[in-house]
DNA sequence: TTTAAATATACCTTTACAGGAATATTCCCT
DNA sequence: AGGGAATATTCCTGTAAAGGTATATTTAAA
């Protein structure tokens, strides 16, 4: 694996960095909600709900289903577990890192000595 | 705790939602580097390089240690301890999930009667 | 003390995106 | 068929933020 990729979905997670869709995802923690709902508890205006809710299935974060004039919208748990093996992964950072700051320091010397 | 506030750090998740800075941190898990160097491996110019730097040290994702001319960067652990127990809570999600939705299902009966 | 390197900062321009308001669409009910 | 509710979409506007370029600042070295 090059170094080039990060190893998460930047579309999930740009999506949840935005105050009203975090807010969004903590809401349906609890369970499905309708578009409606969503937007009374959050004091947001149906539209911009409606957008909201679109950045985040679009991003994979929420799914919908049809419940006739409404839509239900609820979370999903894929985005929800790449993030986790994401940031597990970092674990390992912590363990290595005398070690690299060593080699650092010691490469920073060989440079300085051209 | 009420359902207002979200358990994240948003400052940090914001400052990681922006590719080039995901791509500074990504870096970063080798070990500590410095500015010159960062914008180096990455492509940038430096004073991008040294902006996003600086979001991501106001945000606590990263921190700095002065070395004479050049500052060395290095990430910091305590945004992605605090990231990995908001994204275990999700856990409990999942398995209430079926339990909600019959809840729901049934409040919204009960609502279409009145 | 001048010079060069490394970094930060300031200023400008451009673009992405969020909110507001109006309207289109889809569905149920009578 | 017609009306109203729930939702999506469109258009407009303002603003935050990212890149580009120049410049200030700090430090080592000659």
């Amino acid at each position: 694996m090059s170094g080039g990729n990060p190893g998460i979905d930047m579309a999930a997670l740009s999506a949840l960095a935005e105050p009203n869709r975090m807010q969004i995802v903590e809401l349906l923690r609890e369970g499905p909600l309708t578009v409606g709902e969503i937007a009374d508890r959050l004091g947001l205006r149906q539209p911009q709900a409606s957008k909201h809710l679109k950045v985040l299935s679009d991003s994979g974060v929420v799914e919908v289903t049809a419940d006739a004039n409404r839509r239900i919208y609820k979370l999903r748990s894929e985005p929800f577990l790449t993030f986790q093996s994401w940031v597990k992964s970092f674990r390992h950072v912590w363990e290595e890192r005398f070690d690299n700051l060593d080699n650092y320091l010691r490469e920073l010397q060989s440079k300085d000595n051209q």
